[in-house]
DNA sequence: CTAACTGTTAAAGTCAACTTTAAGTCAAGC
DNA sequence: GCTTGACTTAAAGTTGACTTTAACAGTTAG
């Protein structure tokens, strides 16, 4: 009598049930038992719903989720497996800063030069540009 | 004479002959005339071609390149318009180096942390989170 | 009983920016 | 004259994370 439908599951995690349905088929959540064809979930759906949300936000595609739940079940070390998988994207994040902040800045430029176009304004490489400013 | 086929231009701009008429299709590239059937394009194609890679580089769009090229052609500023393109996607990369910086520094928190689950980590908001560090 | 609702599936559609494929055309070199 | 290579087109495929659709089944309220 806990079980929620996957209609319930939807709602109390704020997402559609399409969505559910969707990371079941890709084996990123179990199949549920069923019955009369309908899923019925577990509570416990929803905190694994709620990880899966949280990494999504922090950057992590369903596939890398879907390997950090396998490295999980498998070594029984999660604060290690969480700390790799961190470590990871916050690389990539971090080279997302720098090629952003460079994106700034030539943009920035472009806006205080006297350039007339981008071109005119942007080196070939990732130096710094506008003889003219 | 000093006319390029699709081959020669896609090789000068360093792009593939499938892109050109990718972009001839979306009508990003006017349609160049013929010779046979096959592409004559006059060197100036570069170019254009140039300022699409920049602005692709600056990361516009190919609408919003599009509409840059529509809106110079219009309105005779060249610099103006690209002024006005180039503050919004400033805006845009304010806010991507904002989101960025965020996700950085909740990656490091959950790296020198004693928590086990990210979602031990992660508040609901923005906020900082982590009690027991 | 029946309408309205919620669920089921597989398959197709969405977005952006192309690439790949298939089937055919054209010009140049041997 | 024939092969090779570059070109032509329209249509389908790619990626990721879903959503939408179609056609159907079971549940609940009145």
């Amino acid at each position: 009598m806990g079980d929620l439908t996957i209609g319930e599951v939807a709602s109390e995690a704020g997402i559609k049930t399409s969505a559910i349905r969707y990371y079941e088929q890709i084996d990123l959540l179990p199949t549920p038992p069923r019955r009369s064809g309908r899923r019925q979930y577990d509570p416990t759906i929803l905190d694994r719903l709620r990880i899966i949300e949280t990494a999504k936000a922090l950057d992590f595609t369903l596939d890398e989720i879907k390997l950090f739940f396998k490295g999980v079940s498998e070594t029984s070390a999660p604060s290690e497996i969480w700390r790799a998988f961190a470590k990871a994207k916050l690389t990539v994040i971090e080279e997302r800063i720098a090629h952003a902040e460079f994106l700034r800045s030539i943009l920035k430029m472009g806006l205080t030069c006297e350039c007339l176009r981008l071109s005119d304004c942007m080196p070939a490489s990732s130096d710094a540009a506008c003889q003219n400013n």
